[in-house]
DNA sequence: AGGGAAGCCTGCGTGC
DNA sequence: TGCACGCAGGCTTCCC
């Protein structure tokens, strides 16, 4: 499940691979995955740069007449970027390919979805706000914009909401999945089910840097390779080494030794420790 | 306002 | 062995 981390670690990985790249074709072996707002452009593409918004996936690109275009992807569930040499057929569930020129080379940016939740989306412009999702997402949890204030005025804005349900909102927080939100409830020591009007200031200001600390160190790790996720190299990242609670139920907990409980948030599977979360 | 469910999807584990 | 079933969950939409 590609969370921030996860988008983030390919983001980078991607950018060392085919950043300056030309995109030479675009096959579409199943429909609908990508949706072209603009087909007024002419290839090849050239590849400008690699941005990441929430869990959105930025790629600012040129076309042949110097236009500038946007392609933006979300991997949803069980979504992968993957580069394979121009002679690895596509692999099952491959429903978009690019082929992909890198210094005389040729290579194949595939993108794999099992399930097919992802989407891909070629806008014209380098401005990715022309995507409504992403015009309202809230504030990047890395970034300066979120303050423990702010996290303190989106729980308040929801008092009669669990709090684990307010980190999912991704207009409230960009980028925040199931895994990470029950990592960062575990380390501030926050029952994932306490109502944001009985959430008191100086717990938001704890799971503000818990938010903050469980994200960069998923990164630190290259994600969480729980089920699906790679890389566009199709390596694993290493941080399901250091989950605390996510996939851990019925298991003893870290701190405390006590049995870590399930239960249902907003229609997720919840991880959590009755003792030490309150 | 918030919760629940449906829909989109396939693979995998489990129980019979 | 094989089959039915439930579950995994991000996001949108609809309904209560």
């Amino acid at each position: 499940m590609p969370e921030l981390p996860e988008v983030e670690t390919i983001r980078t990985s991607l950018a060392a691979l085919v950043a300056g790249a030309s995109i030479m074709s675009i096959e579409r072996l199943f429909p609908g995955i990508l949706i072209e707002k603009s087909e007024t452009y002419v290839l090849p593409f050239r590849i400008e740069k690699l941005r990441r918004r929430g869990k959105y996936l930025l790629i600012d690109l040129t076309d042949h007449n110097q236009n500038p275009f946007i392609l933006i992807v979300h991997l949803r569930m069980t979504g992968k970027l993957l580069l394979h040499d121009a002679d690895v057929p596509p692999p099952a569930h491959t429903h978009v390919r690019f082929a992909v020129g890198t210094s005389g080379k040729t290579a194949y940016l595939d993108y794999v979805d099992v399930r097919r939740f992802g989407r891909i989306w070629l806008f014209p412009g380098h401005d990715e706000h022309v995507h409504p999702t992403i015009r309202a997402l809230g504030p990047e949890p890395l970034g300066e914009w979120f303050t423990p204030e702010r996290l303190w005025q989106s729980i308040k804005r929801h008092p009669n909401q669990a709090v684990k349900a307010t980190l999912l909102t991704q207009t409230e927080i960009a980028g925040l999945g199931n895994i990470y939100a029950d990592e960062a409830l575990f380390l501030a020591g926050l029952r994932p089910t306490r109502k944001g009007k009985h959430v008191r200031k100086y717990e938001a200001v704890r799971l503000h840097q818990a938010i903050r600390d469980v994200l960069a160190l998923g990164i630190g790790h290259r994600g969480t390779s729980f089920r699906d996720y790679v890389n566009s190299l199709g390596q694993q990242g290493s941080f399901q080494q250091l989950l605390h609670v996510y996939g851990r139920s019925g298991q003893p907990c870290h701190t405390c030794g006590q049995t870590l409980e399930t239960t249902r948030v907003a229609g997720r599977t919840t991880r959590y420790c009755r003792h030490c979360q309150r």
